[in-house]
DNA sequence: CTAGCATTCAATTAACTACTTGAATAGTTA
DNA sequence: TAACTATTCAAGTAGTTAATTGAATGCTAG
């Protein structure tokens, strides 16, 4: 028995997936296949990433177990491996949020309002949402809402939000989100209604987070992407 | 507004905190911390390292806001920065374990009777320690288990084993645990006891995992190493 | 069975990371 | 104040990683 071998390679492994989590573009790349599965070229676009390099990124994190590719004709389509490692995406976000005082800064200096936006629970949305008093919106691409959103909203994308306000009853209130904590949309689309007079907040975090909550959701085939 | 710098800038400072995980000596430093608070020399010997490396992982750990440090007389004592920290670093064992094969034929090579080995979950322990009917066993060594254990249990380091065994009551089952999920001791000290007739286990996860879980532990003044 | 497309592979370059060594700093004790 | 100790800093080297480019593979449709 050699046990120090066998510690030091264990961590090796550990340090396999930390690694797939060092890099900016493979974090990034994460979120996007949080939402739904997609093809490199997808990715490569929403990343703006050349198709190589996305491949490349994709097959570190096939090698380290996060993520998992399927072919089905001329494409390979991503997918996470499992709903643990979104668990493992907000445990490193939240660490992150709460040490590196850099985060707080950024996040403050961008969203100037970012307190008077207080965020809604989701369990506070799914009551509200049972007495009729909310509209719930997500702003989120259409093709992002087709794959799966939440139950009963509303999809307007950001920039259309401006020809849609007229459908909004003035008497709900508005609760928008998006892709996940730091998805700037639903922030955006907060002030943006907020100025038109309506009463507005976002969600606390977003469609994965709430998908994983077992919070009720409407959801299509996937993969179209 | 610039939303593609604010969102990359953001996923740059995520990526920071994967990167301080993306190194197995970083990884064994941090299990070490979960334990409790310790100096610089003192990790550096658990992990064999030179001082003047473990120095400069430490401060990259706290650099990424996952440890904490402060001089207290000649030494530097580093900490974990919360207990955010031990959810990440469980989450990031959780997918590794579940997704790198390489990491179960480890495992299983090395702890030939791994599954017979049947854990015993947190909840259970407790249950059957209120009935007094097991023996709660700490295998760690003296200074871990002084910083703090679980409540009720005795500790005798793995090497003293063997001088203590008639100091065991045969009726009662032995549930041995020790650092982390992966820590061998305990699978050695289980595997030792069976062979000399006595009824054991291994507690399902290790004093780290119970402790954030807010399980009854008996703590002393931490920092003594 | 050929043409076209999505992805992967291979080779290159620049940038970064881990570890070593020896010197510098800061706190402590005589 | 001088000697000592624990830690940190600085510089150098070997090894690793990210991104680019262009070619190769493997499907599919005509």
């Amino acid at each position: 028995m050699k046990p120090n071998t066998f510690k030091s390679d264990l961590f090796t492994q550990f340090a396999q997936v930390g690694k797939a989590l060092s890099n900016a573009n493979r974090l990034e790349l994460l979120e996007f296949l949080a939402q739904s599965s997609r093809s490199v070229e997808t990715l490569a676009n929403l990343a703006k990433l050349s198709v190589a390099n996305t491949s490349q990124h994709l097959q570190h994190l096939r090698q380290s177990g996060l993520v998992t590719s399927r072919k089905q004709g001329l494409k390979v389509y991503y997918s996470l491996s499992g709903d643990d490692v979104i668990a493992l995406l907000d445990s490193l976000r939240k660490v992150a949020e709460r040490h590196l005082s850099d985060v707080d800064k950024l996040v403050n200096s961008y969203l100037t309002e970012k307190d008077n936006l207080d965020p809604v629970p989701a369990r506070e949305l799914l009551e509200l949402a049972k007495q009729d008093l909310i509209t719930v919106l997500d702003v989120r691409p259409k093709e992002e809402f087709d794959a799966g959103h939440v139950q009963g909203a509303v999809n307007i994308p950001n920039d259309e939000l401006e020809q849609h306000l007229q459908q909004f009853d003035p008497a709900h209130e508005i609760v928008a989100y998006c892709r996940g904590p730091h998805c700037i949309l639903a922030y955006e689309a907060v002030e943006q209604l907020r100025q038109r007079g309506f009463k507005a907040r976002r969600l606390e975090h977003g469609f994965p987070e709430w998908k994983i909550a077992g919070l009720p959701i409407t959801e299509n085939a996937q993969d179209k992407n």
